[in-house]
DNA sequence: AATAGTTGTGTTATATTATAACATACCATT
DNA sequence: AATGGTATGTTATAATATAACACAACTATT
């Protein structure tokens, strides 16, 4: 079974995924012809850099520390839209919150496991439930 | 596998099949020693009587046509919890609606198939799931 | 049946999440 | 540099959900 590894922590490792996890958007965004703004980079990155999904404010929050000037939410919901659009992000409607997908560009239901105290995510594809 | 039966219009079933839920409901409520109320049952009766799942202001909207006076949110927003901490209501985060649970008070996973353009909803309970 | 304790409801206000609509800027191609 | 498409900024508002407090109704005990 395909899952995640945001369950350990492991700072070299996940600077190398995320890099990792970038590349391979920019790859996706080339062949499908569109633009991997600044703007849905830095989205990109920080839900990558999460171990936790995040919320549409929580990112606005972040962006705008980043960029050191006001964003507002269309903003966001924007970037966002993109990226799930591609399929390098999903959306967990029970959180209200947005995770940066694992194994995107491959086919595979969506279904997480949601720690209900910590919030901590784990994606599972198994073909035992996808076929 | 079990799955609910909503798919099918039949009126006459229909009428029973609430009727049925709202004893099975009152017996629930009876053995766990809380109260359905009639707020409490007229959401449930909604619910039911509904062949999609309904978002907290229609069933505000609904409940106030019935009883003919305004109904705030916190009415509806707290007979759902009642409902749903029973195991007589579910919630579905993706549509921000909820539904009547066709077969409350056994163990089950709560996975929904859910109609993309028309929102109608089946609910699955598969032991290859649940275990 | 009077009281006290608990549970349920009404009401007002507000928090949180998400989108509509329109103006402006960017950028690739000619 | 003019055009047309795509992306972003900006303002306002819609849609969903909850906090907080006052009042009412029920229940159990006396």
């Amino acid at each position: 079974m395909l899952t995640n590894a945001r369950l350990v922590y492991q700072p070299h490792d996940q600077v190398r995924s995320i890099n990792a996890a970038l590349d391979r958007a920019h790859e996706i965004c080339e062949t499908a012809n569109v633009r991997l703004t600044a703007t849905r980079e830095a989205i990109l990155r920080l839900l990558w850099q999460s171990h936790q999904p995040l919320g549409a404010y929580q990112l606005q929050q972040q962006l705008a520390k980043i960029t050191d000037k006001p964003v507002a939410p269309p903003t966001i919901y924007r970037a966002i839209e993109f990226l799930i659009d591609l399929g390098l992000v999903h959306r967990i409607p029970s959180l209200n919150a947005f995770i940066g997908c694992p194994f995107p560009s491959s086919e595979h239901s969506n279904i997480f496991l949601i720690c209900e105290s910590c919030k901590t995510v784990a994606e599972i594809a198994d073909n035992r439930v996808n076929t």
